[in-house]
DNA sequence: TAGTGGTCTAGACCACTTA
DNA sequence: AAGTGGTCTAGACCACTAG
């Protein structure tokens, strides 16, 4: 008779040290989450009930669930109400690409703005549609280029609604630095943002400011902001060198 | 005397349905978060602490805890461990793009796979690299195409390890449908995993294969899958045509 | 009916910050 | 010293699943 998909009743339990300064829920977490990387517990296998768990470790039902609910998030576990919590196998969908590194940029002592230009236009179909103006409108609109050690790294290009009766837009949004956009220093006036990522070639400004040579391929970064009113106030995009900008991540179980 | 930056004695408070289908927690984060997209707390300001919540809305302290939680994983407000709760402004750094519609496209019916090319090749010295193996040792080299409703879509090459020893590897690894690669129906050996994204130019062969022209940019997606003992078993990378792989996500509050 | 996870209570102690 | 969030207890009731 195998019991492999069964609940277990015996298993290596490690102790929990009630003195150290790592909390209990996630020493739990990392003794179950080596159990399972280390196959004691493998993919499709139901880890012990909670009052088991409660039982063998110590511990009160309360972190138990708290160490579950860490590991149902991490995605090494999921839990089906009344049968019980069961060992995931790899799922390439729960991977996620993040900017943090993007923003660790724009904090880097390395990184410069250079300005290229500001001026008012007024919007064209495009740019109305996106903001939700009217054709002919005026905009603010920032050409920008960000280096690294001056190498060009980054070209942005916004445009932003212009409401003389709202000067707050212009005088919040940083036209220099951007840096506020990412670490949240100086956006307290928006609210939500929709980004977008695609793959693009770069035309001749482009080539020619990034100094790179055609064609090339690049990240098109696009962002829509949302101020408090939801009405959008920031439309613009970052052509972004695909040397300076690595999307990298993880999916699974990492030792770290 | 202004109170924007000090914790708020009285502030609209909302009755919580006990008889709802939706637990207290999630109520009290659904008022919170609204409250903070209206701009009842801004950006910066101290939220009421836990224990004038627990008062104001009734409900014990873990409850409390358990809304603030979340609101902190959305990154709406941030905690500060003897100072209080605090509204956090919109920061792009917290974006990701997850790879959840390209598991989509492959639950999709009008996707399918076709097998172009399987066969033994020696590994060469980056495959070596990559795979951990020995220049000249024998690799299981696989070419796909996928496409969506007959149109070309994605173009997959694949290495993996090839040990007569272990022939579970290749079994495991559903050669036709690469399905189970991300919905963890097929993959109970492979432990975790590496993610690459990258913009790519298309070459001649991924052209006519993909049907597009020349020349044409491209995601890059590169995955290098390790077992349970650690050891890389397959390394590969997918060219995926951008108007079949939308990157879009969303930053802030999010009223959906 | 027995077992499971999901939610919740009404407190407690601690470490930390600020005044 | 007072207030804050972080952790934890030792239970409770519920809805759901299974035999």
């Amino acid at each position: 008779m195998k019991t492999n998909r069964m609940s277990r009743n015996d298993w290596p339990v490690e102790i929990i040290d009630r003195d150290s300064y790592e909390p209990a829920y996630a020493q739990l977490a990392n003794i179950l989450r080596r159990q399972v990387a280390n196959g004691v517990f493998r993919p499709g296998d139901q880890l012990p009930s909670e009052a088991k768990l409660c039982q063998s470790y110590q511990v009160s039902p309360m972190t138990v669930r708290r160490t579950i609910n860490l590991l149902a998030e991490e995605g090494v576990v999921s839990t089906v109400k009344g049968r019980g919590t069961f060992v995931k196998a790899l799922e390439l969908g729960h991977a996620a690409f993040g900017l943090q590194e993007l923003q660790n940029l724009f904090n880097d002592p390395a990184m410069a703005v250079r300005l290229l230009d500001v001026r008012i236009v007024s919007a064209n179909e495009r740019t109305a549609r996106k903001l939700n103006l009217a054709v002919g409108q005026k905009t603010i609109y920032i050409r920008r280029l960000l280096t690294i050690n001056d190498n060009p790294a980054f070209y942005h290009r916004e445009y932003l609604i212009y409401d003389p009766t709202r000067p707050i837009v212009e005088a919040e949004l940083e036209v220099t630095t951007l840096q506020g956009l990412f670490d949240g220093t100086g956006s307290a006036m928006l609210k939500r943002g929709k980004l977008k990522i695609e793959a693009c070639l770069l035309n001749e400004e482009e080539v020619t400011l990034l100094q790179t040579t055609l064609p090339t391929a690049a990240f098109y970064l696009e962002h829509l902001f949302y101020d408090f009113n939801d009405c959008p106030v920031s439309w613009g995009w970052f052509i972004c060198r695909s040397d300076y900008l690595h999307f990298a991540t993880r999916v699974g179980i990492n030792n770290d």
